[in-house]
RNA sequence: CGGGCCGUAGUAUACCGGUAGUACGUCUGCUUUGGGAGCAGAUAGACCGAGUUCGAUUCUCGGCGGCCCGACCA
């Protein structure tokens, strides 16, 4: 096991039990390894990674552990999520996994949804293992909501979802387990609908933004869903989703759904954009998000109705908003990160600074220093050679790296891409220094 | 789900129809320490099953598992 000592707040903003007194802090050794190489039957690049980096285990294909380290990127992804759920009144639940047959056969998914986990009880039961949570918030509205006062309102969760899928790849980008936040909405009408639709859009966008990503808002097919949706699509090599993009213009179009002259005028280099004539081009990109105006879909096979203002019963409208969590995780490492290792951009990287140690002198002041002042600190103190304390915080990617050596002091690196820019200073300024 | 490739220590690999070897890791000890240190010792492996054979990790078949291409992706 990788020895290193660690404290710091969680993403959640909960102390580590570890940091409550620092006379405690040294105890604790990170659960994780590294790995000079990456296995030889990872051909993505967010897996090599990641698993060579310690910060997530394959149980097998398509599921992972989260360690410490990827757990910890993970809640800082959920964090921001959650921050801009709330801010467009989203109000967090947690629905059951397990999910009884009769709620999926009142939309007819127990059979058509493909990818559908089924599983039966000892005494003959049948249960799914939820893909996605119309069958269940639906039929929970009914419970609370009755009348027109009652909408509109929004409601998610953040929360791990099974999909049987035919060929798990990609590393955390397509997995048959995976942690997804599912917004649902509810209106009294088409138009309330299309008005939270575009103020969720918006929030998507911020989203992405705020984790280093640059999300492309792209027109989708929608699947069996309505026609009214969109998706948010990051371009990288990694990504199996092929997206024709304008280089002039924010016009972007899933393959999915563009004809067959189109594909061709752009296979040849003589795509023009719809929008404003400019050249389009075709990019793998990995879907992030995905937002749907369900209408009444699943409103209608459920009866959920409210009463308006006369008295009268009507159907409920209904949106969806998913983001793929873990998936997010590996996006960002398919991102960012260079011929060394990760690159973790500030908001999600796992700790703010990796403190180390080498030959033979101790930073246990500076790690006192920086815990107190509240922040994150990997710290790494084993006994071991330079290199390849150096080489392991190179493959980790935490933003700012401080170096204490007898000859030198305190010298701090800050990880940019493939930019190193390094000074040495005093002690006393770290904590500024570092502090966002 | 169709097609292809592949299963040997924790990781990467070698050889072989007849005692499975190397590197890294891990553990012990000593010496080291600004870019994966050295020495000494130790630890640990043939996916499962059947068949062929005197003998199978090696050959054949089946299963299971992994990766890739395609189809699928609510």
């Amino acid at each position: 096991m990788l020895q290193i000592s660690f404290c710091g707040k969680l993403g959640a903003g909960l102390i580590s039990p570890f940091c409550d007194k620092l006379s405690l802090m040294l105890q604790s050794k990170l659960f994780t390894k590294t790995l000079r190489e990456a296995p030889k039957d990872e051909e993505a690049l967010n897996a090599k990674l990641l698993l060579r980096a310690g910060f997530v285990d394959k149980l097998m294909a398509g599921v992972y552990t989260f360690l410490p380290l990827g757990l910890r990127v993970l809640n800082k992804i959920e964090t921001v999520i959650r921050e801009e759920m709330n801010a467009i009144g989203g109000q967090e639940v947690l629905m059951p996994a397990l999910q009884p047959k009769e709620n999926w056969e009142a939309t007819g998914r127990w059979n058509s949804f493909e990818a559908l986990y089924k599983t039966t009880s000892r005494f003959g039961g049948e249960y799914a293992l939820g893909p996605t949570h119309e069958e269940i918030i639906v039929p929970l509205g009914k419970k609370f909501i009755f009348s027109y006062k009652d909408l509109p309102f929004a409601a998610y969760q953040i929360q791990t979802k099974f999909r049987d899928e035919k060929r798990p790849k990609g590393g955390l980008l397509r997995g048959r387990e995976f942690k997804m936040k599912d917004l649902y909405s509810f209106h009294t009408d088409p138009e309330d609908l299309l008005k939270y639709y575009a103020k969720a859009l918006a929030a998507y966008k911020k989203i992405f933004k705020r984790l280093g990503l640059k999300a492309l808002v792209v027109e989708a097919s929608g699947g069996t869903f309505s026609k009214y949706s969109h998706e948010f699509q990051v371009l990288s090599p990694g990504g199996e989703d092929l997206i024709y993009v304008c280089s002039k213009c924010d016009f972007a179009k899933n393959k999915e759904i563009v004809d067959e002259a189109f594909v061709r005028a752009a296979e040849a280099g003589k795509g023009s954009c719809p929008n404003c004539g400019g050249k389009v081009t075709a990019e793998n990109g990995i879907e992030v998000g995905n937002i749907f105006q369900l209408n009444t879909k699943y409103s209608d096979p459920f009866a959920l109705k409210y009463k308006d203002e006369k008295g009268e019963e009507k159907i409920v409208y209904m949106g969806c908003y998913g983001i793929g969590v873990s998936r997010l995780l590996g996006t960002i490492a398919e991102i960012y990160n260079d011929e060394k290792g990760l690159v973790w951009p500030k908001p999600v990287a796992p700790f703010a600074v990796h403190l180390l140690e080498l030959n033979g002198a101790s930073a246990k002041k500076i790690y006192a220093e920086l815990t107190k002042a509240g922040i994150e600190v990997l710290y790494d103190d084993r006994k071991i050679s330079a290199g390849a304390k150096l080489n392991d915080s190179d493959l980790l990617g935490i933003p700012y790296r401080i170096i204490v050596s007898p000859k030198t002091g305190a010298r701090v690196e800050f990880k940019e891409r493939s930019k190193k820019t390094a000074k040495l200073v005093n002690p006393k300024q770290l904590v500024k220094l570092v502090r966002p």
